[in-house]
DNA sequence: TATATTAATGCAAAGGTTTGCGGTAATGTT
DNA sequence: AACATTACCGCAAACCTTTGCATTAATATA
C-alpha cells in the first residue's frame, strides 16, 4: 500500500513552499509559469491526487449531492438517477444514493448522513408516509439546499420539480379524443396520491370540455395485479374502445389482462399510457405513451438544485413537460 | 444559515477540553459517567453532528463505497444497486454511484474520483471496452480494495463476483429437456461477451449430454430489436417447440416477435429466459425464468468487498446461484 | 507517612489543504 | 539615485477531529 503523495512531498522535492505548490496546481496568477510547469510535471510523475477530505474540511464544502428516493429499482427512479448522474458529473459533482424504503425514519437518518457529509445539495423524493418536514428544514437552515422531486410535499417552502402531471393528463385525454375513442377504460393509481389526482383531474376535465359525450370508466388500482384484475373484470362485462393507464405499473397490469383476453391492439382495443417508455417498448405493437422522462426530470432537477447551491433561491414548483410518443397502439 | 456546532463549542460551554468531549461522545472508559451524560445532553441540545470531513481526514478512511457501472438504468444494474445499498446501509456505508457509459476513459476518471474521496472500497462492472487494468491496479495498491462484479475481467488478480452463468445455462437447458421440448430456438447475446459464452457453453453441453437428439438453433443478437428480427425470421420459416432467451433484453425482443406472430404461450410455443424477473412478470401468462437476482448479487458483492476492506484478501470468482422460477410459459 | 495505583482530564500534534498577508528581489519611473 | 511598482514566493492560521502521552487529584497500599 503505497502512501499517497501530498503537496508537501512535491514542495520538498522542488524546494518550494506548500502554498506555492498549491497555487501552482490551481494556476494562480502569482506563480511564475516555469514554476507552474515544474510543479505540474512532478505532480504528474508522483501521481499526485488531491486529498478530498482536506479540501472539503478546509473549504467546508463537498462536491457530493445527496439523493434520497423511496427505492432505486422499480419503474422510475433509476432512470431519474441515471439522468441526474450524467448532468451532475459534467459539473464535477458525484451522487450519494440513499434509499428510504418509504420509511420516514430511515429518510431522516439519510438526511443526517447527508448533513454529516456536508452534501452540496440534496434531492429528495419524499417517502409516502412523510408528513413532518422539520428534518428537511433543519437541513436547509444548516446551509444545505433541499429540493424535492417527483414525490413532493404540499409545503411551498422548498423548491420542487416534478412531472407536468396535469399536462400529461390533458395530453392523454386529448389524444384519445383525436383518435375518436368514445368508450374508455381509464385506469389510475391510488386516489390518495397527489400525482393521481392531478393526472385524473386534467384527464377528466379535458373530456368534459372537448368530448362530453364520451363514456369514461374511471378505475383505481394500487398495484399491478389489481390493475390486471380490474381490467380483466371490466373487459369481460363491457366492450371498450381504449384503455388508458396512468403509469407503467398500471399499464403492465392492464396489458396482462388484454393479453389474457387475446385482444388485438389496436384493432380490438386501443391502448395509451403515461410512461417513461421502457415498458411500452416491450409489446407488439409498441404502446403509444405520454412520455414522462425520468432522465429529463433528473437533469432538470440538477439545474434547479444547482441554482440553489450558487445563490439564487428559486421558489415554487417546476414542471417537466411531457410529450406524446406515437407508436401503433391507438 | 446557522453555523454548525463543533466539539469546541460543547467544550467551551462545559469548561472541558475538546479531547474530553470527543471521548465522552464515543463512550471512552476514561471519562466519568456524569461527564459523559452532561456532554451528551448538550450535544443533543446543540444538535451536534460530527464533521465527517475532519474525521475522514484524521482517520484517512471514509464510509463511502464507490460503485462504477456502465449505466444505471436498463435491465439489471439498478436492482444490483438497490440490493447493495440495502446491505451497505446496514453496515453504515453509503454509496457513491458513477456511470462509465461503457467508456474506459470515463471509467478511469471515475476511479480517480473514488481515490480522491478515499472510498473505503470500490465495486465495478467493467465497461465493455476495458482492457487495460492498470488504473484498477493503481487504485488497489493505493490501499482501496477493488472488486469486480457482473462484467468481470479475465485477470485473476482481483476478487470477482458474478452470476453463476454456467449454472443458469444448465438450468435453462435442463428445464427445457424435462418439459420435453425438442426443437428449440435459443437466443443468446453478443458472442464476444464472456457471459454469453459461459451461458451458451453450459446450455449446449447439457443438451449434448442429456438430450443429444434435440434440435437446437443457436442465434446471437446484440440488441432487443435484433432479437425481435431474428426471432421473427426464425418463426416464419420453421416451427419451434420453445424459445430460450439468455437475457431480459433478448427476451423482450423475442416476445415482440411472438406477439407479432400471435402465438399462444405455452400451447403454440414455450418460452424460457434467464432474467431478473421484472420483464417476465409483464406478460400473460408470465414467463418462466432462471432467476439471476440483481439484489442478491448486490448483497453478495458487498460481503466480498467487506472482507477485502477488513483484512482478508479473498481470491478468485464468487458465484451467486440462480434458480428456476416456474410460471406458466413452458 | 510516604509511595504506588487509579481515575479523570488536558495538552498538543497530526492529518492535507487553502488563503490572507507579509516579504524580497527585480524592474520601471522620475 | 531614490522611490514606486511589479512579480514571485513563503509564513502561518484555520478547518475539526482523534489519540498518545502527560498531568493532576484522589484513593489505595505498604
Amino acid at each position: 500500500m503505497k502512501s499517497r503523495s501530498t503537496l508537501k512531498h512535491i514542495a520538498e522535492h522542488l524546494h518550494l513552499s506548500i502554498s506555492t505548490v498549491s497555487r501552482a496546481l490551481s494556476d494562480h496568477p502569482d506563480i511564475a509559469v516555469h514554476t507552474k510547469q515544474k510543479v505540474k510535471e512532478l505532480a504528474e510523475l508522483l501521481e499526485y491526487e488531491p486529498n478530498a477530505f482536506a479540501i472539503q474540511l478546509r473549504t467546508n464544502a463537498s462536491k457530493i449531492i445527496g439523493v434520497i428516493v423511496p427505492e432505486i429499482s422499480g419503474y422510475f427512479y433509476h432512470s431519474f438517477i441515471a439522468g441526474l448522474e450524467d448532468e451532475a458529473r459534467s459539473w464535477g459533482y458525484s451522487l450519494m444514493i440513499l434509499q428510504s424504503g418509504n420509511d420516514p425514519e430511515t429518510e431522516s437518518a439519510n438526511l443526517r448522513l447527508c448533513r454529516m457529509n456536508r452534501a452540496a445539495g440534496i434531492l429528495v423524493a419524499a417517502a409516502s408516509g412523510t408528513t413532518d418536514l422539520t428534518p428537511f428544514e433543519r437541513t436547509n437552515t444548516s446551509g444545505i439546499p433541499v429540493v424535492f422531486f417527483d414525490k413532493v410535499p404540499e409545503s411551498r417552502q422548498f423548491p420542487k420539480v416534478s412531472m407536468a402531471d396535469a399536462e400529461a393528463g390533458f395530453l392523454g385525454a386529448d389524444s384519445l379524443i383525436r383518435k375518436g375513442r368514445k368508450k374508455i377504460l381509464a385506469l389510475f393509481g391510488d386516489h390518495a396520491l397527489s400525482i393521481t389526482r392531478k393526472r385524473l383531474k386534467a384527464f377528466q376535465g379535458t373530456f368534459q370540455r372537448h368530448a362530453p359525450d364520451s363514456q369514461l370508466s374511471i378505475r383505481h388500482a394500487r398495484s399491478q395485479e389489481e390493475a390486471r384484475q380490474i381490467t380483466l373484470d371490466s373487459l369481460c362485462v363491457e366492450e371498450y374502445d381504449a384503455v388508458f393507464a396512468m403509469s407503467d405499473e398500471i399499464l403492465a397490469g392492464a396489458m396482462k389482462a388484454i393479453q389474457q383476453q387475446r385482444l388485438r391492439i389496436p384493432e380490438d382495443i386501443g391502448v395509451l399510457a403515461i410512461s417513461t417508455g421502457l415498458i411500452p417498448a416491450l409489446y407488439e405493437p409498441e404502446i403509444s405513451y405520454i412520455e414522462t422522462s425520468g432522465e429529463t426530470l433528473g437533469k432538470r432537477s440538477f439545474e434547479i438544485l444547482h441554482k440553489c447551491m450558487s445563490k439564487a433561491t428559486p421558489r415554487g414548483e417546476f414542471l417537466v413537460p411531457s410529450k406524446l410518443i406515437e407508436k401503433g397502439s391507438i
